[in-house]
DNA sequence: GGCGTAACGGTTGAA
DNA sequence: TATTCAACCGTTACG
């Protein structure tokens, strides 16, 4: 459908894509912009852009320091692992009266589970009933794990997801690169928002900057559990405004921060001197976030 | 007029 | 393989 092929046009005459989110590009001029003075209202416009979106951009990235929209689709991580319902079960042993909410707490207070994983008591329940049920074993009724090899990948997702939590954080942080020292990037190709790079940075597996990246995990990274693929070049496809446009054509494609879990998006169609989100575009550009 | 936000329709990906 | 579900998205409209 040509609607959906090419987008859709807001009330400001942008291009956008329902359900998607906007390019990074677009994001990160917005911070720019704002972070010069602009106000949001001359932004919106600017970049046709509804004030909504600008405002959510905004107030995201004043919360959490970053650009980068949510990881979208996916589920959440498990909580009733298999150690979880092992804990579980030995509560039930040693005392089959337990209530489900007296199992929730007994979980937090020895440590199985913090506040952020505890399973509902409503899980608990189905736990109690699905896979302790009446003969207290877990393994005898359609138990989850009905082989070797997924035992050892529920071993694995377990630890896994034990590495994934960070205590110190109390939050499952987005995949990001451990602390390390990355290459330095010439000067011309920084953005006069270092700080905003190196957030983008912390997101990204390939490194541009020279500078190590620690504490990367930033507040809106709570609940992502993908990693993204996407380098910082591809995010700052443009210049800072002031610099005017790059010499190479933008990266038409559309990044996203749960990386590699996202869908695959492509080239749609042909903008040919079309003015997209106030970025001239070239001809034979496409825009970078339409999808197949 | 500018701003914050709920509602809405849509996309996405794990289960 | 298809479906479900719950997360996210940007736009729109309202206060």
């Amino acid at each position: 459908m040509e609607q959906s092929t090419f987008g859709e046009v807001n009330q400001l005459g942008g291009v956008f894509v329902n359900g998607r989110p906007l390019p990074n590009a677009i994001r990160l001029r917005i911070v720019e912009l704002a972070q010069v003075g602009v106000r949001p209202c001359d932004i919106s416009r600017q970049l046709r852009v509804s004030h909504g979106c600008v405002s959510k951009i905004l107030a995201r990235y004043n919360e959490t320091g970053s650009i980068l929209p949510g990881a979208i689709g996916g589920s959440k991580p498990r909580v009733t692992t298999p150690n979880v319902v092992k804990h579980i079960k030995v509560y039930k042993e040693r005392d089959p009266g337990i209530f489900a909410w007296e199992i929730r707490d007994k979980l937090l207070a020895d440590g199985v589970c913090d506040k952020y994983n505890v399973p509902s008591v409503s899980s608990i329940s189905r736990i109690l009933r699905n896979k302790i049920g009446n003969n207290g074993s877990p393994n005898q009724n359609q138990a989850p794990y009905e082989n070797k090899n997924a035992q050892v990948v529920a071993a694995a997702a377990v630890a896994a997801s034990s590495q994934l939590y960070n205590p110190q954080f109390q939050m499952y942080p987005y995949s990001c690169p451990a602390p390390q020292t990355i290459p330095s990037m010439p000067p011309s190709q920084m953005t006069s928002q270092p700080q905003m790079l190196n957030s983008l940075n912390n997101l990204n597996n390939k490194p541009q900057m020279s500078m190590p990246m620690s504490n990367c995990v930033t507040p809106c990274m709570v609940r992502a559990w993908a990693t993204s693929p996407h380098s910082v070049n591809d995010i700052l496809g443009f210049r800072h405004p002031q610099q005017g446009m790059p010499q190479t054509a933008p990266p038409m494609h559309h990044d996203t921060p749960s990386g590699g879990q996202m869908g695959q998006i492509g080239q749609i169609g042909q903008y040919n001197n079309m003015n997209y989100y106030g970025m001239n575009m070239k001809q034979g550009m496409s825009p970078m976030y339409l999808q197949s």
